[in-house]
DNA sequence: GTAACTACTTACCGTGGGGTAACTACTATA
DNA sequence: TATAGTAGTTACCCCACGGTAAGTAGTTAC
């Protein structure tokens, strides 16, 4: 094993523990929405179109798992639930900005054309 | 719609359309064991430890389509097939990249404690 | 009193993503 | 003749991801 194929072997095994946290259709979405600012659940299916409140239930609380997100709960009348990034959340906006910058590089070079 | 409404909204769909090119269990990993360099179907399948030759033929197929990869066959005996980057794969580096540094900082920040 | 808003939860269901195992076809080597 | 290496394909199966629809619980407005 020489050092090419043990950096090979290290990479593939930190972007597979990457894919266990963002997997699924909807978890990146969740992730960049909030990073718009604090959104409670009816603002976030309002801004995430089709997604189902049970899959945004789900999706928020494997985030929450994983310490992506926080929830906090208002006790106020109504009561109010509001959704934000943990340091660790933010630190994925590098990422997401990288997926958008090539997304619109591949919009450019696949889809249109 | 104000401004930064209209701007999650645009960058959401990118975000989608990012998706349905990566989504999976193996398609990264694919993308991520070419950028060290053009690699065989063999190669592939003995650096991404557990992916069986079904997964590794299809996910191949979906990422040519896409214009992510490109295969060249040899007509040496025994025959011999090479997969390499397109232009378009190559310009993921630096998105590959981003989800290896995140994914340090999260292994760090999560997995260990 | 009833409709609507908050934030969900629960039940049910179907598709397809992904796994396993065996098989194909050709060549080289022992 | 048989075993191993090239690069896949095919058949079969299972479960989980995700969708739909309806229900819950509390408050507020009409």
């Amino acid at each position: 094993m020489n050092q090419k194929t043990h950096s090979c072997q290290l990479k593939l095994r930190v972007s597979r523990d990457v894919l266990e946290v963002i997997q699924g259709k909807w978890r990146l979405p969740i992730v960049l929405a909030l990073t718009f600012g604090n959104k409670r659940f009816g603002e976030l299916q309002r801004d995430i179109a089709d997604i189902s409140p049970k899959m945004l239930s789900q999706e928020l609380k494997a985030l929450e798992e994983n310490k992506i997100i926080t929830r906090t709960l208002y006790d106020s009348m109504p009561v109010v639930v509001e959704y934000s990034l943990t340091p660790l959340g933010h630190s994925m906006k590098k990422l997401l900005d990288e997926i958008l910058i090539w997304g619109a590089h591949f919009r450019k070079e696949v889809i249109k054309s």
